[in-house]
DNA sequence: TAAAAACCCATGATATTCCATTTAGAGGAT
DNA sequence: ATCCTCTAAATGGAATATCATGGGTTTTTA
């Protein structure tokens, strides 16, 4: 299973284009390497992005509610209608929407910076600021990756 | 359970090339030999080390998590984001990436510490004192140490 | 028919690969 | 034990490939 990791920072030029990260494109699952998916994130004022896979899952994921019910509908229309797929250019570029641009405040360079199965593009600044608050805050909750993880490592023992 | 143990100092070269220790490269889980993930270690100005199987383990963990609560958005982006995996040239040297190299003030030699299930880079002469601190830290603590293995020998006798 | 998007190629910087040499360690023979 | 040999590991340098970036040209499409 790839994941997106690391961070980079790369130039966004006057079109508005920017090298996503060759690590990411290569992370990008095997038929779903042309485009990747984005959206405001919830929480920051940043981008964040996915694979084409990935959305697809979560689609699935509505299918626990009844087709026609309040909640399918809501969750339905909130998080697919945001959703812009962007494909590389030949050079594995991609031209950041305007709109998603102004929303996490970049100008003329982004930062792309990995969360596993996504990834998000930050203002550069903004994202070193958001960076030490994140890991104050890991620092404070420590305790709790640490009793997920010795869970989680229970459940994988059968991979090996 | 192959385990990192010994130490090993090698040379950096002008390009921060170094050669991983043909024993801990060894040590490296089948299916997962080709490359190794770092980052910077949390109580120490030194670099940590680990396989990737063990970050999709932690990854996993993560997933734990309801996907855009403020834990899953914190812990991925403060954990994901600092990772770098480093694959190895037909030698079995790595380059160091020079933001690692600078928080470990590493120059022209690094010290390879094995930890059982990870294992450190460090300055050599850093390495050293660190090492002087930790053998009279556990100097004091041994009564501690004996009575926690003690413990777990017992508990695994139950189980056999 | 402009503006935007897709496509194409050039370039410098960086990373990867390859090959040659040196060093170190293990084992064997004297 | 001392020396020798053989093999694996570490090191150095050069050739090669990849990536990020900039600019231009063609094709959409609104």
């Amino acid at each position: 299973m790839p994941l997106f990791m690391s961070k980079y920072t790369n130039k966004v030029d006057q079109k508005g284009r920017v090298s996503v990260p060759a690590q990411f494109r290569a992370a990008l699952p095997s038929g779903f390497q042309k485009s990747i998916v984005m959206y405001q994130a919830v929480n920051h004022e940043a981008i964040e992005c996915c694979d084409l896979l990935h959305i697809e899952k979560v689609n699935d994921s509505l299918e626990g509610f009844a087709p026609y019910s309040d909640e399918h509908d809501e969750f339905s229309l909130a998080l697919m209608s945001g959703l812009v797929e962007l494909s590389f250019d030949g050079n594995g570029r991609i031209i950041l929407p305007q709109e998603l641009m102004e929303f996490a405040g970049i100008t003329e360079s982004a930062t792309f910076a990995g969360k596993g199965k996504t990834f998000q593009i930050w203002e550069p600044e903004a994202f070193k600021r958001e960076l030490d608050i994140a890991r104050t805050k890991v620092k404070e909750k420590r305790d709790l990756l640490k009793f997920r993880f010795e869970k989680a490592k229970g459940e994988n023992d059968d991979r090996s």
